[in-house]
DNA sequence: TCCAATCTGTTCATAGTTTCACATTAATAA
DNA sequence: TTATTAATGTGAAACTATGAACAGATTGGA
């Protein structure tokens, strides 16, 4: 069932459909059909039936989608059925804002450290995380089990604070820098780029004024 | 040459090229080859040649590209040979952090209001921007000729804000708040969600351990 | 009981995107 | 001047993703 390659595409809708469903799932709502869920999330029902389709059957005929088995099977699909430890690098604004959503994250992926080199930021509290200074990173990664690293340190740090993760032996990294940074095959980067999402945006602005 | 639709992910690239390029320039490169610029953002070089020629012919044959003509083509294309005035609806952390990438962006796209309900931050100054209540941003939408609107609110305002930024006539808004949100065709919007984008980096990581 | 309505999983067609491969052009060096 | 090298722009091929349509299963009401 798992033996397959999942496109990238499907991948990035799984944590969509989960939202919403943890929604209507605080609301009591027993049962959703794709129809239901792409109206919500303007999404074709058809995609969404085969994007879940490729993990399993997890509907039934004439009803649709048992909401609390659905999110226990896309939990389970995103190893989000375990606790993911994530180190966060960067204690600046965005660094900051990021560590807000440990409220959100804290059933599946939980920050649980945060560096910055910054001699005024070390030991200073972040919502009960103390700073961290960055060489003392790779020690820490292994001892708290952390898997994934957020980068959001200014763009030309980006780059060695990448290396500095890689070498400890993260296994992913969500980059927040306004860089491309590289990394090897085996370590799987997201970048979330504000600055370049805001420009794409310009070009769908109407010509003139 | 501008006749034909452009793909998103054709347009989402472009402010990719245009931010190296502007690093080049600054480096003090003249031109440079699709090769490299693939080699350096991780992409194919025929798909660079094709996003730019979808434009026009920016290159020379033997050649490559010259940087300030293409950074001067980008620009023109995103339409960023303009100020875009943006306005940030959320004043919180998150808002705060973005605000702060106000410096990268101000030849172009310029965060030009901040606004927030809560009585605590109106009128507190970020970045030398006092925030304003949402009951004046219609108004303000129109004297500062805003056409982009970024919610940094929490999930449950964020459709009523958008709501309020669409009757203000905004064009385009980047929602940063973890829900789909619905808007009228004519609006254009895009998600930048980093819970989602966080959840699906689990998906990669190695299975036990 | 049986019909109508609902809704999944999946096949197939369509649409879109990426990559290859090459004709063409420009610069450089022999 | 003439080869050689470098690099673009683009047609065609390969690959991927989406969407329509339908068989089959389930429910609920007549």
């Amino acid at each position: 069932m798992k033996a397959l390659h999942i496109s990238e595409a499907v991948v990035r809708r799984m944590p969509i459909y989960l939202r919403y469903l943890n929604e209507m799932k605080q609301a009591q709502i027993a049962t959703v059909s794709s129809q239901e869920l792409g109206k919500r999330l303007n999404l074709n029902p058809a995609q969404i039936r085969k994007d879940l389709a490729y993990f399993g059957e997890f509907g039934k005929k004439g009803i649709g989608y048992d909401i609390s088995y659905l999110i226990q099977k896309i939990r389970q699909i995103l190893k989000l059925d375990q606790i993911i430890h994530v180190a966060l690098i960067g204690a600046g604004n965005l660094g900051q804002a990021l560590s807000n959503y440990n409220k959100y994250l804290k059933d599946n992926m939980q920050i649980t450290a945060i560096f910055d080199n910054a001699p005024q930021k070390v030991n200073t509290k972040i919502h009960h995380l103390s700073v961290e200074p960055l060489n003392v990173l790779k020690q820490r990664v292994k001892e708290l089990d952390i898997r994934v690293g957020i980068i959001t340190v200014p763009q030309h740090e980006a780059q060695s604070v990448a290396d500095l993760l890689v070498e400890a032996g993260i296994e992913a990294i969500l980059n927040f820098a306004p860089a491309i940074i590289h990394v090897p095959d085996h370590v799987r980067i997201h970048h979330a780029d504000f600055t370049a999402e805001l420009y794409s945006l310009a070009y769908y602005l109407e010509d003139e004024e």
